[in-house]
DNA sequence: ATAGATGATGAAACCCGTTTCATATCAAGC
DNA sequence: GCTTGATATGAAACGGGTTTCATCATCTAT
């Protein structure tokens, strides 16, 4: 292979002129330029990258930290970091941790040992006090509701969300109104929690501990939702779903469990994935693909910036 | 930063020991090793890994080059390829190409500038003469049916597929049959007209060019599906689909068209996607995951190699 | 007792760029 | 004629590891 020393050679040059060619840095004199682009072009000459990497001290390389690749959630974020990634020349390195801590350790490792110049991560199984040792060696951007002194974040207000689903349930006149999610210690269940609870004060509705339907992520996970709910004597009449995978589970199975959406269970869901408009779902559009390349955008600057994003509830037909 | 020769003065010892002492090589006696250990412990040292790149002239970078993320049919593919690559200790990094030719090539450049590895590459639209002038810098592994001499390759018979669901839904008393597809000029669209037409041939069937669908891909796909299928005055009586994401849709929207499934029209999906379990959809399961392993296994090994996976008919209620 | 294998160690070469710094030339401004 | 600033260029330092090679000390088998 031939490197930047044969290269200066054959142009007659140092390497210093050729690697100034090569940076398109300025005060090269045009007749070097062109020996040097003539050599370029002989000997199909290619920079070592690791050498550039190296040299520098980055590798334009941004990690991008999930759980899951085969949910439409995480698929809209990164289809947004990527698109915004190739516009900025970045590339990306997945870590898909399906909550493995080690995987999201990997993911820092690398950063601290710049193999990465930043990363982004959309979900953590990581305490936060962690992710605070490592922002010394580069950004960490978080896809989670949270206004830290240390990372940037984007994100939507979950509490609003909760807040204007359920109004809006309570407003079609439910009363018993369940919500299902993923984890129950997850970053945004919190929020979700008390936002629940301050619509049943605000509402004088009492709290059931049934109504919280937890592991459910995946289209399938429907069929859980459903078998916990026939348990129940008094079961809720709608639920808020934090999925629409989940929801639109929810409606294709629901003949087999002897259901009726909406009648008997009004269901809304969340993110306006591409199945919900399939299934005429009524759900709550976040602009996934518009907060995946804010994500980028956060990484590769210095400025530490909480981005949050605006939600629209979409009616249609099961409610 | 500590470096390593920092440590090697703190630890008393040449800096070639300590790398021994880093790699595990043997030859280290016990006292110096621990005196190596300690000064690692204390200075929180880290090797720079691109030094460890540019020396060893490897990275355990593996590129994965795939049109999209938001299909499941590239998720299970990928989601095989990263539970490998955890195994085997090595990092992903993503070229979500939606067909562009520069993004297949920027995987192929990075091969060559040593910052990859290996490239694994799901689908393309590259001609295979590019990636022949590129195997010379590292393995290049194909997610298709081709039995090159160049690349190793993973891949299911597309044409026994087509053979095995046609006959199938012949069986059933189906005569005119339609098969729908992603793309006319795709790595196996020639397979699937031969296999198709050899059926037809086989059982004296005419051959009409209204029954082959393209563009269908994704679940909102099949809307268009539908609609083509309405302007024939002989519409197909089954539908062979590739992607069970359409499939689906067909069966989701059916009644909105005034379609029946399987009555007026039946289905037979591909890859037995999750959804396909959930709308009770008779598939062809290819086991895509597995195939994501050996891709990955593949593409660390110096063997070319061509491994052909195994496919099942699910029955379901679609046809 | 001795050749030959095995263990232990460090100097130096190597991987391959980028960037700093010193130096030189030339033209414009006074 | 002289200072100053812009242009042009290369030597050398620097980033930070790994690996080869030479050397020396032990141990084992004959």
């Amino acid at each position: 292979m031939t490197n930047i020393k044969d290269l200066a050679k054959r142009a007659g040059v140092s390497v210093t002129t050729v690697s100034r060619v090569l940076n398109q840095h300025p005060y090269v004199s045009e007749a070097k330029r062109i020996k040097v682009e003539r050599a370029i072009e002989e000997t199909g000459y290619l920079q070592n990258i690791n050498a550039v990497h190296l040299s520098k001290g980055k590798t334009n390389l941004i990690g991008v930290v999930l759980p899951f690749l085969d949910h439409p959630y995480f698929a809209q974020v990164l289809i947004g970091i990527s698109e915004q990634a190739k516009e900025k020349g970045q590339t990306l390195v997945l870590f898909p941790t399906n909550y493995e801590i080690e995987k999201e350790q990997q993911a820092l490792r690398m950063l601290r040992q710049k193999q990465l110049d930043g990363v982004i991560i959309c979900s953590r199984v990581l305490p936060l006090s962690v992710l605070e040792d490592y922002v010394q060696y580069g950004p960490i951007v978080l896809l989670e509701q949270r206004q830290s002194e240390q990372f940037s974040s984007v994100f939507v207000d979950h509490k609003e969300i909760f807040t204007r689903a359920l109004e809006y349930l309570y407003k079609q006149g439910h009363r018993d109104i369940g919500y299902t999610i993923y984890r129950r210690n997850g970053t945004h269940s919190n929020v979700r929690d008390e936002a629940y609870r301050a619509f049943l004060e605000r509402h004088q509705l009492s709290f059931n501990p049934d109504y919280c339907f937890d592991g459910a992520l995946y289209l399938e996970d429907s069929k859980a939702v459903f078998e916990k709910l026939k348990t129940l004597n008094r079961p809720p009449t709608a639920l808020l779903v934090t999925s629409d995978q989940v929801a639109a589970g929810l409606v294709i199975h629901a003949e087999a469990f002897n259901v009726s959406v909406p009648k008997t269970c009004a269901v809304i869901g969340l993110n306006d994935e591409p199945i919900a408009k399939a299934v005429n779902l009524t759900t709550v559009r976040i602009p996934l693909k518009a907060m995946g390349e804010k994500l980028l955008d956060q990484v590769l600057s210095s400025e530490r910036e909480h981005a949050s994003f605006d939600v629209i509830l979409i009616e249609r037909q099961t409610v």
